[in-house]
DNA sequence: CTGAAAGCGCTTACAG
DNA sequence: CTGAAAGCGCTTACAG
């Protein structure tokens, strides 16, 4: 591989010009630069990431945190961020990290170990709730950091509201007419390493409690955010004698579930039984699923132009402060899932 | 944050020492050792990647290059990609590269500067057919490279053998006495970007003639390899008047997809329509989808492998040389979506 | 605008 | 078993 000295010497100039040039850090000639690019270009040249980090302190690598890869919603989060990156011609470093119960050391040597190597410029959190020392080992790090999914986050995040979105969903079907409605959302086991959930069912009780429509008991059921977990908590619900006329699922995926396991036993959806999800599903328009879509994509996308605006590159969003919490838009997409109830 | 040098002083002795006691290469003392570790301990000394890798040429980081994240499949080999390499104690560097006609310069960059910044010791791609100049220009890298998803691969390669993956699949529809059958598949105007969809195809076709039942005309159809592509060919086929008995999909999420479709028109599955898929998806047994699971999530977890022990660590596992072609194993699992056709 | 040179923080022959 | 020292390939004040 060649080296800066090699086009240094091929373009005869120093060593100082070509990093200049090629960098675009300090003034450099019209016809040198000509030179340099030329000579960079026929010697093949790419600058040593491990030389340049190390001479600059700065590594163009942005590590993502995330807790799986095979939900949806993560998976689109994460296409996001790297597209953004991509753009920006900086690199990914992705970390999975297991929850807290799962693997307990493989967790811990992530933030003692990995992410202190000086291997990243920033850090993405993609919904995961950190103990307040895994808060302060990350921003013991020094560098710039965003959480997806606070804003109960210490730390800098962006989220949409979720109390919001759930009341939005909420508010749909009691619009509709709906009286008995029953959610499902995390179960409490989950609760130390993910907060939405948690978000998401309070928002959903309140809304309930100022239509003065107070939840039942029961009408609770939790679920691990799959699809098939949705469909068993959907069936624990639709085998009760007062079944619930809706059903407001914490993500799409529960929501498509409900759907199908509303079909297994015979139900009509939506006239028998309307269902809501939160997400923004790419299934969703397949489904006919109603929605609070909360654009992922973006999220990512978002994270990502604000860590590098941190980083002193584009257009710094001036929604985005990393010193707060922005807010992020979120929307609903009536389909064919949600109809008035029929009794 | 602490340096090699403060360690050192910390210890009483030289810097060489500390990297021999720390990187576990070159003779210690046991008593030393003892006191290095204690200071590197107190420090909460962690070693600068950079200046690792400039030292000593590695990087403790491996490439994965994948053309999405919103499939299953790919998600669940990035999973054990990642947890394989997290193991070891390397970091994954993701890069997401678009088709060919999506973004040419988007995919360029990548193997012309991202790849080439010295940032990777090894470099896992995941199911992308790469044209021939990017081959030699991932091989001009010089570092361990290997595919999952050949063997028509020019590089060293993991995959199962799609072509018998299909026949048996075919086979199980043939032995349950189906003679109609169809196939889902890629659409060829994506066959530039991924070769495995070919070969499926390819050894549908194959078993269907060993059987001498030739494939008839209109019984393939070009899906893209989501849930709802699966069920927009199935109904296509459905809706035939001399509509097949059985439909095997290159993919499971084609063929959930399918299921749902023949649902959706009133056709109960197996009875009227005997479906088989090709993964070994997480939904599978939700679906009750009959399926050759080729296990993901160990292909990936193979591929960290044989690029660590190509690397010099872990135990070399001498079935998955890099210099040839790894047959991974698949496995019919028979669920409810297959028997005997009515008619 | 350009270059000489120090320095980033490690690793690794080499010598003892 | 240990240390002194060169060197990895850049970047960046500093001086001109």
């Amino acid at each position: 591989m060649a080296t800066i000295d090699d086009v240094a010497r091929h373009a005869n100039v120093s060593t100082a010009t070509v990093s200049r040039t090629l960098s675009g850090r300090g003034p450099v000639a019209d016809a040198t630069r000509e030179r340099v690019l030329a000579a960079a270009d026929a010697l093949g040249y790419v600058v040593s990431s491990s030389a340049s980090s190390l001479a600059s302190g700065r590594t163009r690598n942005i590590g993502v945190l995330v807790p799986h890869l095979d939900q949806w919603f993560f998976s689109e989060v994460l296409t996001g961020i790297t597209a953004s990156l991509q753009a920006a011609d900086y690199d990914t470093a992705l970390y999975v990290i297991s929850a807290h119960a799962a693997d307990p050391a493989a967790r811990r040597r992530v933030f003692e170990q990995s992410l202190r190597r000086q291997r990243i410029d920033g850090l993405v959190v993609v919904s995961i709730a950190l103990d307040a020392r895994e808060i302060a080992q990350v921003r013991a790090l020094g560098i710039p950091v965003i959480a997806i999914g606070g804003p109960d986050s210490a730390l800098p995040s962006l989220s949409v509201d979720n109390v919001a979105v759930a009341r939005m969903a909420t508010a749909h079907l009691l619009a509709l007419g709906h009286r008995d409605i029953a959610h499902i959302g995390l179960s409490p086991q989950f609760e130390g390493d993910f907060h939405i959930p948690s978000r998401r069912r309070k928002g959903f009780e309140a809304q309930m409690a100022d239509a003065e429509y107070p939840v039942g008991p029961g009408l609770f059921e939790p679920a691990d955010y799959t699809m098939e977990g949705g469909a068993r908590a959907a069936h624990r619900l639709l085998a009760r004698t007062d079944r619930p006329t809706a059903i407001f699922a914490a993500s799409d995926e529960m929501a498509i579930g409900a759907i199908l396991a509303a079909r297994e036993r015979g139900l009509r959806v939506p006239e028998d039984l309307s269902i809501v999800g939160v997400d923004g599903h790419e299934l969703g328009e397949f489904f006919s699923l109603t929605t609070v879509d909360q654009f992922p994509l973006r999220q990512g996308q978002r994270a990502a132009a604000a860590i590098l605006a941190e980083l002193g590159h584009a257009p710094a969003p001036a929604t985005t402060p990393l010193d707060t919490h922005g807010e992020m838009p979120f929307e609903l997409v009536v389909r064919g899932s949600t109809t008035s109830p029929s009794r």
